[in-house]
RNA sequence: GCCCGCUUGGCGAAACUGGUAGACGCAACGGACUUAAAAUCCGUUUCCCCUCGGGGAGUGCCGGUUCGAGUCCGGCAGCGGGCACCA
């Protein structure tokens, strides 16, 4: 018997498909569509694991709803733009583009090794010109729609690179790649305005119920809504007692304590401070120290509260004799509420820490409900819990809910105040000082100001000759590629030379890929059919930053008239990672997997020295801890089907998968016994069109059940993502036809059944191979346009039912009875059996519980 | 600190709405085939006790509901994730 050639049948099999153009979707066609996407790869350089388990999960959803009878859109692109690019660039004096289109040739060569159901014809990459140029005009509708505008930000300046830096590049306070001292600047920078759609984006979440709860509730916190109210206060000079002009507004949700306050409290770069900084050399010098102090999480967590007397005061709105101090303190964030708060030192933990260091009053206003009010009082800790308000004036005696409601009332009659709210979310900061992205269509002249470039003019080309490894955005140091003509007035002007974020370009593409070459964003006719994407796959690292853009900016696209829904992805699936043990030599360098050998006793040492090699705890495959696995030399080896079947088993697709060479070795097994079952079967294999037999024999008939109860199963299970139990399932079934033996008609009827079975519902999991054997088993037509296997319901149930017995919940043994048994029969066969007898040592039983079909119960 | 999730053999894991815990696989051990190895096939494998009939314990820990709990409820621990001077 010949061995199993994947190299051959592979090769043949992807040559088939493309030259039949299997995989390509129509967009006319009676079918219903179903739109399968997983998240497209940025081009890095060769595909790793993670690709190969996300894209193997897609491509069975895909396969697995294109035999189900749907006309199924699975495309495929590349997320193209990108730091890395430049980064090579400067090492290696290579332009970004040529490294950016020779790593797309790699990992297109890469993913159509492995057999996806790819539609390769609809290919995107966001850094093509017939991209990014629809990208633009996105952009300029969004500037005429308002939700795209510019306006000065503090940003992480590095005074080294002359570059902003995004707050995760920042570390202790410096440059990531400079290590200079980070700088806080105010810069223009371009803004969506997702905030406009905040509402929206929280509401809707519930519509999605396709979409793991864990991902929506990570959105929720991250649009994080609080309900609170806006308060004004009046403001006058401490000294003199003459009121300022200006009113100082606080956002607060605890307005139930305004009468505990004792302080209020500016951030650094609130007006007001910036105002009085002006006048005042102590309070600029404060102002100054807080923006030396980065706003990296490290820098906040050691950062105490500090604060400066700023010699104003604030009137309280409900007891005109007091004024309170206000301060302008470091913990007061500008970006959130209104830039100043009111201080309620006994209920809430920051103010208290603050209060405490400048010897400000305490004045406790809500009492526990088992306290005593009189003698209250808070020490280290303020008191955050609902309880009784006191020394509240016209809220005393209420509950927390209950002041709340009324203080608002209050402030909203006075004039004062009202309920508002607050939002965590910020509008999107866009504007990055890089090369290797989507330039900004605009253009900056004196007299016009910000000038969109008229369409006509699109796209606007990023410059070939650009030179990198000088500090700075290399479209500003081009000689001439900024230095343009008003389109307004004619006269010199400038172009943007900031490009998008990245994260703009995965924003929209899903759209893209319905009308790919379409000289418009999107052809509504398109988007209309195909969105939404029914099946969305990928990885969880993207669950709110990706995934809430694409949101906006399918909302955004609506109002610009592109499309004409809101949720772009109505089911989410988010995969866990691949994981590998990490090892180091004794030096504590990293080495990869190939340069350790494993010893039995389960240590290990380095195959070049013999040295001593320390196993790390298993953690995601990554480049710069070298545990990683080339998913090239292992479909060198063996084969696609294998790495794919790999991806399946075993690890539920939700939960993180450790990388074993047992693993795939079992995997490789399994696909040469399925080899050696079509080839070398128990006995004969009836023809395919032979007719059913009149009659089945007791293991035949059991056979054929399994055979159908599979289909049932393996066809929940993928509906469900639950790959690895339909593997399981599968194996179970072939299993069972390697033990079948008999040359009798009933069994080869049965064998071809299951056999014909087996390979369908392996093909959208291992599809080379189940072509293949398709063939094998005598079918003229492919595969892949194989309808999915039907189920015959009457043979799921079982005639014969066996039943657990137990005493006390204990099993004692089971019976074998015919479905839906009269319960006095299942009742009295249970109390004869043996094991019965003795675990009830003659008692007669209290009660018999029976259900039908499934378990007796005896209480003794 | 707040919010969420997870915890089942030596390992990855099954167990649909409470009803025979450990399917399917990996590893290990024993055996067959072979001059030998690889490959393949057969068997054993949750733990403990045993007179080999069987008995006891068991799904992170403590408690509860139920005839019956991996599954439901309350509390605790460990691990992982998200957010965070968010007023």
């Amino acid at each position: 018997m010949s061995r199993y050639n994947f190299k051959e049948t592979e090769a043949k099999w992807q040559k088939a498909w493309a030259e039949h153009r299997s995989f390509a979707a129509g967009d006319s066609d009676e079918r219903p569509k179903y739109y399968v996407l997983e998240m497209f790869p940025y081009p890095s350089g060769r595909i790793h694991m993670g690709h190969v388990r996300n894209y193997t999960m897609g491509d069975v959803v895909a396969r697995y709803k294109r035999a189900a009878g749907f006309n199924v859109l699975h495309p495929m692109g590349w997320d193209a733009f990108g730091l890395p690019a430049e980064n090579a660039a400067m090492e290696r004096g290579i332009h970004p583009a040529e490294w950016t289109y020779s790593n797309i040739a790699t990992m297109r060569r890469q993913l159509q090794q492995m057999g996806l159901s790819l539609d390769w014809e609809r290919e995107i990459a966001t850094c093509h010109p017939g991209y990014y140029r629809h990208q633009q005009a996105l952009f300029l509708d969004f500037l005429e729609a308002g939700l795209a505008y510019r306006r000065e930000s503090s940003v992480n300046w590095d005074p080294v690179d002359n570059t902003v830096l995004a707050n995760e590049q920042v570390i202790d306070g410096r440059g990531w790649r400079s290590g200079a001292l980070i700088e806080r600047r105010k810069l223009a920078q371009w803004f969506l305005r997702i905030t406009a759609f905040s509402d929206e984006l929280l509401e809707s979440l519930a519509t999605l119920n396709r979409w793991p709860e864990r991902v929506r509730l990570m959105q929720e916190n991250w649009i994080g809504r609080s309900q609170g109210a806006s308060i004004r206060f009046s403001v006058a000079d401490g000294a003199t007692g003459r009121q300022l002009p200006e009113t100082l507004e606080v956002f607060t949700t605890r307005h139930d304590t305004l009468f505990g306050m004792t302080f209020c409290a500016l951030s650094p770069h609130h007006p007001l401070a910036a105002q009085l900084a002006a006048k005042d050399r102590e309070i600029a010098d404060f102002v100054a120290e807080c923006d030396r102090l980065g706003t990296s999480e490290a820098a906040i967590e050691a950062a105490d509260k500090r604060g400066h007397d700023t010699g104003l005061v604030v009137r309280h709105p409900f007891d005109a004799k007091r004024v309170v101090p206000l301060y302008i303190a470091n913990f007061v964030l500008m970006e959130y509420g209104t830039g100043a708060i009111f201080g309620c030192p006994a209920h809430d933990q920051r103010d208290l820490d603050f209060a405490r260091r400048y010897g400000l009053d305490v004045i406790p206003v809500v009492a526990p409900r088992d306290a005593d009010p009189a003698d209250f009082a808070v020490a280290d800790e303020a008191f955050v819990d609902d309880g009784v308000l006191i020394n509240s004036d016209f809220l005393d005696g209420l509950d927390v809910p209950a002041a709340l409601r009324r203080m608002a009332e209050r402030l909203q009659a006075d004039g004062i105040g009202e309920a508002t709210t607050v939002y965590r979310l910020r509008d999107w900061g866009i504007s990055r000082q890089r090369y290797w992205g989507c330039p900004i269509p605009v253009i900056h002249c004196a007299s016009c100001g910000v000038v969109p470039v008229p369409r006509s003019d699109l796209p606007v080309l990023l410059p070939d000759d650009v030179e990198f490894g000088k500090p700075g955005n290399p479209l500003d140091l081009h000689p001439t590629w900024k230095h343009v003509d008003c389109p307004g007035c004619g006269g010199e002007a400038r172009r943007e030379t900031d490009t998008m974020d990245t994260f703009v370009d995965s924003s929209w593409y899903f759209a893209r890929f319905c009308s790919p070459r379409a000289d418009v964003p999107t052809e509504r006719r398109s988007v209309d059919h195909w969105l939404p994407v029914d099946q969305y796959i990928g990885g969880i690292e993207h669950a709110i930053l990706h995934l809430l853009y694409s949101r906006f900016f399918t909302r955004a696209m609506r109002k610009a008239g592109h499309v004409s829904l809101d949720e772009p992805f109505a089911g989410l699936f988010t995969q866990g990672m691949v994981c590998h043990e990490t090892y180091r030599d004794r030096n504590g360098k990293w080495l990869f997997p190939n340069e350790v050998e494993k010893r039995p006793d389960g240590s290990a040492i380095k195959v070049k020295d013999g040295g001593p090699v320390t196993i790390g705890r298993s953690e995601s495959m990554s480049k710069s801890r070298k545990n990683v696995i080339d998913p090239e030399q292992i479909i060198d080896t063996y084969g696609a089907d294998t790495a794919r079947l790999f991806m399946l088993s075993d690890s539920p697709p939700e939960r993180d998968l450790e990388w074993t060479d047992a693993g795939i070795d079992g995997a490789w097994r399994y696909i040469n016994r399925l080899w050696r079952l079509v080839a070398a079967p128990g006995g004969p294999i009836a023809a395919a069109d032979a007719p059913e037999p009149e009659s089945f024999d007791d293991a035949a008939s059991a056979a054929r059940r399994l055979v159908h109860k599979t289909i049932a199963g393996v066809t929940d299970d993928l509906e469900k993502f639950r790959f690895n139990r339909a593997v399981a399932r599968i194996r179970e079934l072939t299993n069972m036809l390697g033990e079948l033996t008999g040359d009798a008609a009933d069994v080869a009827w049965v064998r071809r059944e299951g056999l014909d079975v087996a390979v369908r519902l392996l093909g959208p999991m291992v599809p080379h191979i189940a072509e293949e054997l398709w063939q094998r088993l005598g079918h003229e037509s492919p595969l892949a346009d194989t309808a999915w296997p039907d189920v015959d319901p009457a043979l799921l149930v079982e005639e014969t039912i066996t039943i657990a017995v137990q005493v006390n919940g204990k099993l004692r043994g089971t019976i074998d009875l015919p479905r839906d048994a009269d319960r006095e029969v299942a009742e009295a066969e249970a109390l004869e059996l043996d094991g019965v007898k003795r675990a009830i040592e003659g008692k007669a039983p209290r009660k018999v519980v029976v259900v039908p079909n499934k378990i007796v119960n005896v209480v003794v």
